[in-house]
Parts: C-alpha cells; sequence; structure tokens
DNA sequence: TGGCCCTATGTAATCGATTACATGCAGCTT
DNA sequence: AAGCTGCATGTAATCGATTACATAGGGCCA
C-alpha cells in the first residue's frame, strides 16, 4: 500500500493487533475451542462456570467470530439480497428501510443490487446468490433472476428463499408481499367519478410492468362500474419517471380537447405533469384535476399538494423481510400479504368546472 | 422447514443440485484444484490448453467459487460497507448508486447500513467491520465508529480503509470525497445580494453537522462580503427534512418583519417552506425568495421551480468509490477530493419587489 | 552431454469456525 | 455393585478455496 493515505498518521498503535481468533479465547478461558463454540450458540449446553469464563475472555480479546469461515462451515452468511431496478428511485429508499430495519434487528446484514436494466449485472447477481453469498433475497424487480438463458451450461439454480416485494412474479411459487395495485387504481378513478369527472386521462407505467397492468386494469375496471368508456386515446405513456410526467404534461397541453382530470400511476409523473401544465398557463385543480400514486414524501408538499394512493411502503418493507426471515428460519410463512392502501385525499383533485 | 411456501410447486427439479466445487471442475478438467484456482486468478501462469479445458469444464458445471472458502484464506471479501444516517433521504439515494455502479465495475459488492441515529446499530456495525466481513468502508455520516466505550476491553479497532463521503471526518486520517460546502453557499449569499435582496434569512441543518457548520460559515461569508451585517434573528433551525422546512416556513409567516430571501440549506426544506408559505397566501418569489442547496430530482419540477446550488451526486459517489478501491488495491490516492458545484439559477429567486 | 533455469503443474498446509463423535464422570435404578 | 442415562467437554473432521513448496520436464548454453 502506498504512503498516500497515510502519511502523517500519528497515534495509531504501531502493532497491527491480530484479530483474535477462537483458539485464543478458548486458550485464555482454558477450554476447548468447541466450548467457546457452544457458549455462544448454545449456551444452555455449557455449564455456567465455563460459559462465565468464556465470556470474560471474549469481553477481553475482543473476540468477534470470523463470518466466512462460520459460513463456509454452516452455509449460513446472514446475509440478504435485495435487488431492485433503480436504487436512486425515491419509491424505493423507504422500502428499503423498511427491510434494513427488519433484517437488523434478526441479525441480518443486507446487500443491495442495483439492477440499472442491465442483464449482466442481473446474471452476476444471479450467480452470485447461486455462490451462496446470501441466504435468501427479496426482490423489487418484478422477475426472477438466472432464466434468461437456459440452454447449455446449467445457468447456477437459485435454490435459496426468494420473497417477491411490491411486484408480483408471475410463474413464480415465492411468497409475494404487495398491495392490490387493481383495487387501488379503481378506487382512485371511482373517486374521480364521484366528484363528475368523465374525461380521465391515464397516464401509464412502463410496458410490461406488472403494476402498470394491474393499475391499468384497475383504471378500466373504475371506468366500467361507473358506466364511462374506455378511450384509448386518454392512455398517455409513462414510465414512472419525472421527466415522462414532464412529457405526458407537454402531449396533454398540446391537445384541443383535453380530459377535466388525469390520473397518473407514480407520484414522480404527476408532479412532473403538473409542471409542465403550470408553465402552460393551465392551473391544477381549476383548469384540469391531477392524481398520482404512491404517497411520497412530496406528494404532501407539492404545489397543489397531491391527490394520492397511500402505499405503507416502510411496512411492505417490514413485511417483505419478516417473511423472508421467516422462511430461512423454517417458520412457516404466508403464500401472500396483501398491506392495504389508502386514498389520500388532497387539493390537486377538485370537481370539473362546467360538470 | 414447513411447506408453506412451497406446497405446490412442480417443475422445480426434485434433485437439490449441490453446488459444484473446485475438485469438480478439476476432475472433470483432468487437472488439480491449484490449477483451476489458477486458471481464474492468474490465467498467464496456466498453459492455453489446460486453461481452455478448465474453462469448459466450468462452463460445463456451472461452478462459481465459494466465497466464504475464497475469504476465509485469502482474507478479501470483497465486499464494501456503506454507512450512512438515513436511507429513506432522498438526497443519498442518487449518490448511493454511484458508488455502487462503480463498486459493482471493480467487483465489490455493497452492504448497507443505516444508523438511524442509533448508537447500538453503530456498534454493531463497527463490531460487523472489526470482524473482517467487508474489506473498505464509505463513511457518509460525519464521524468514524468505534469511537464511543474506548475503557477496557480493545474496542475491536478498526483497521480497514475507510473514506469519508460528503461529510468530512474532523480528526480522522482518511481520504475526504465532497464539496466545497463553505464556497458554495457563498456563492448563493453572493447571488441573492446581487439580486437586491439585503434582509437573507438561513435555514440550517442540524447542530453539530460539519455540513451545517461549513454552509453557515459560507452564509455568514457571502453576507460579509456584501458588508451585510448578520443578524441572529434570520437563522432559522431545521434539519434538512421536508417537515422542518414546513415549521421553519410557520414561525416565518408569524413575523411581522419578513426577510426578502430564505436560503434553506437544502431542497427537502425549501419545498416545505414554500409549501407553507403558498398555504399562508404569500408567493414565491414575488412575496419573497427562496434558495435550496442539494439540487434533488424535484428541485427542477417543483412550483416554482428551485433555485439551488447542484451537487454532483453520482459523481460523489462514484469519486469515493474510485477512491475506495484504489486504497483496496495499494494504489496511491489523494487525500481530498472537492467536486465542483454548480449555482442552478431557476424561478423561485427574484429581486425583491422594492428595493 | 551435463548443468541450469524456467514453466507448468501437483501436493498438501492453511484460513477459523462448527459439529459429529468420543469420552469421562456423576447420579440413578434395580 | 453393575449398568444405564445424560450432561459437560474435548478431539478432530470438515467446509472449499488459495497458495507455499515441491517436482517434472523442456530448452538453452557451455
Amino acid at each position: 500500500m502506498d504512503e498516500a493515505g497515510q502519511g502523517d498518521m500519528a497515534e495509531q498503535e504501531a502493532i497491527p493487533v491480530r484479530a483474535a481468533r477462537i483458539q485464543d479465547v478458548a486458550k485464555l478461558a482454558e477450554v476447548s475451542t468447541a466450548t467457546v463454540s457452544r457458549a455462544l450458540a448454545t449456551p444452555e449446553r455449557v455449564s455456567p462456570e465455563a460459559r462465565a469464563r468464556v465470556l470474560e475472555a471474549i469481553a477481553k480479546t475482543g473476540y468477534v467470530p470470523n463470518p466466512a469461515a462460520r459460513s463456509l462451515r454452516s452455509q449460513k452468511t446472514f446475509m440478504v439480497l435485495v435487488v431492485l431496478p433503480d436504487l436512486s428511485n425515491t419509491f424505493f429508499s423507504k422500502i428499503l428501510r423498511g427491510i434494513e430495519e427488519t433484517l437488523f434487528e434478526a441479525g441480518y446484514g443486507m446487500i443491495i443490487s442495483d439492477l440499472d436494466g442491465s442483464p449482466e449485472k442481473e446474471a452476476h447477481f444471479a450467480a452470485f446468490t447461486a455462490a451462496g453469498r446470501v441466504d435468501g433475497a427479496i426482490l423489487l424487480n418484478g422477475h426472477l433472476f438466472g432464466q434468461t438463458r437456459e440452454g447449455e451450461g446449467q445457468p447456477a439454480r437459485i435454490t435459496i428463499p426468494l420473497v417477491a416485494l411490491c411486484e408480483a412474479i408471475p410463474g413464480a411459487d415465492i411468497p409475494q408481499i404487495e398491495i392490490d395495485n387493481r383495487a387501488a387504481a379503481s378506487r382512485m378513478i371511482q373517486h374521480l367519478v364521484a366528484l363528475g369527472h368523465r374525461r380521465i386521462a391515464y397516464v401509464s407505467g412502463p410496458a410490461n410492468n406488472i403494476l402498470e397492468r394491474e393499475r391499468f386494469l384497475g383504471f378500466k375496471e373504475g371506468l366500467e362500474a361507473a358506466g364511462l368508456p374506455f378511450d384509448p386515446a386518454l392512455v398517455i405513456p409513462g414510465d414512472y419517471t419525472i421527466e415522462s410526467g414532464v412529457a405526458a404534461g407537454q402531449g396533454l397541453v398540446a391537445r384541443t380537447v383535453r380530459p377535466t382530470a388525469v390520473f397518473c400511476t407514480s407520484d414522480e409523473m404527476a408532479i412532473g405533469l403538473m409542471r409542465t401544465l403550470f408553465s402552460a398557463g393551465l392551473r391544477v385543480p381549476e383548469d384540469i384535476s391531477v392524481a398520482g400514486f404512491d404517497d411520497i414524501e412530496f406528494a404532501a408538499v407539492a404545489e397543489p399538494s397531491l391527490t394520492t394512493i397511500h402505499q405503507p411502503r416502510r411496512e411492505l418493507g417490514q413485511a417483505a423481510a419478516t417473511v423472508l426471515i421467516d422462511l430461512l428460519q423454517g417458520r412457516p410463512t404466508l403464500k401472500q400479504i396483501r398491506l392495504e392502501t389508502e386514498l389520500v385525499i388532497r387539493d390537486s383533485v377538485k370537481p370539473p368546472r362546467q360538470s
């Protein structure tokens, strides 16, 4: 190692104290390594005196078990992989926090994999997982991995417990933790309809996305329930990002006949869309109502504040982590958990001007 | 394991294929395990024929080296710990992405630790680090860990390479990657002054936070440069969150003599503050100008769009990861890297009404 | 042709824990 | 008293890679 980063350090101890091993503890406590190991893993199987001596020796040496050795032998890593499509997306951060919290309490660490739409990364993490670097994984990306190139050369079958979070994975027989996207979307449409809206536009998520499919079904269901026709011209493509919301807004502004309300399937898009409407001189909700989905932090402080569907993000993360831990520890789990969403009524939706 | 999660799986192969070991590959390729290992680690030290046979065998068996075994022997984990104070904070997510990207390319995995203000978590991760579970760490939380209880029982000294990101760590002799917070804050004040503002309020970050200290110094520096007096009454406490911005706004609304401009040291606070001003019937920037700091995604689409300081978040993450990797691989590194910020002028700041 | 060096490869020690199996001893039953 | 049970503990195999050291063989030079 070059000295560049350490040129003038002074108060550091000169002797690089080798980390204490179980051997050192055993010697100090005058027992065998087996007893030390048992004192930690199964205290009830060790006499109180021996246990006390071991604990004292551990405190004295600052012993921390070497995880590599432990996991090599026991085939457990106490690590969980969280796979998500885009780490920089606001929507995920609170979910992650819920996951991290719960994992931490159970003694598990969290490794994050941001797929970023890259198949190579996906393949890498599939191998990573297959290699036994983690005990289980939480998938937020809507599909299993390692599913791509089957052909020759066994594609490293994933055998560890998996849990799907938010985006249900169709063919997979793994626990799913999610919200009822369809019902939530339908609920929002019914709310808009109840206020008198008849021409309701829909800003979609990315094509083929399972959330998108569900929300779109909910959208149509809501229309149907209200006896309104479905008009494909009122479906505007988006991909959940702010930018796509901005773009959707531009398309809307350019129209001669506009919808009276727009249901955006993410808050980011709703906020981006409102921005564009403002720039064009349109007012929300006076000229056009805008609804979102997710209830991210900024929804409440947007101007106007955003009517949206609240997703219990932290709880979703906690639930997924809990299920995975149950799975890892051999406890029975539910195959599907659906958390409740909530329609949050704020200022971006009002009855249309002339109904 | 209970069957709850796996009741009716069908197409799964019945034989739980034990993952291939280096032995299996060696046998198939008709070489020794040493040759297999070398074919992967130092291909140039293996004959082309042997290498080809090994690679073929690897492909055929789907062999992936067992990381626990590897790291037990080589004392390397190819894992990096990222310590941050709040995972659910928007500001960090893009930084994380920059880190993850760079680590991934270099073959490192990322473990995340959300300290959440909990000393226990901090102690835990200090032990975690000391135990050799990671090769290095990136600290976003502004202080070293394991620094707490020195006393008896050696407190598991951290000896692995560390890098401080965003929040410089005063006494520590480790590389720092950051922006020039002071200069950036000063720059913003000068911009406000140049537009004619004389009464400029400052919404602070949490007390004792190093970013806060620097930005506050910059604020005062900016005032001084303009020959304006520093008025403690114009300093409003905050903690970078939306909520604290909302609270700061309430305080402001209640005043009889208001500043003509408010410099919030985070975009979140600026957005929360604008919200409160709107609710009270004040207009931004007509009645009062508002500036932020960070340039998060929502700054551009806020209403009005937010004048702020752009931080190259992704690049910050990349730079920190790059420095850490250099450190890990024994290359020389810089001790301090300061990335450029940029004043982004948008619509939330205008000259005061009567100057 | 003998000696030397270099390359390719193999053998086996090693990393640090967990844990199957063995052992010794105390207490209880018959 | 013999035999059984069960607890506390120790011994040593084991997990799967990396790598120090040993060795075989080929090429080159004198």
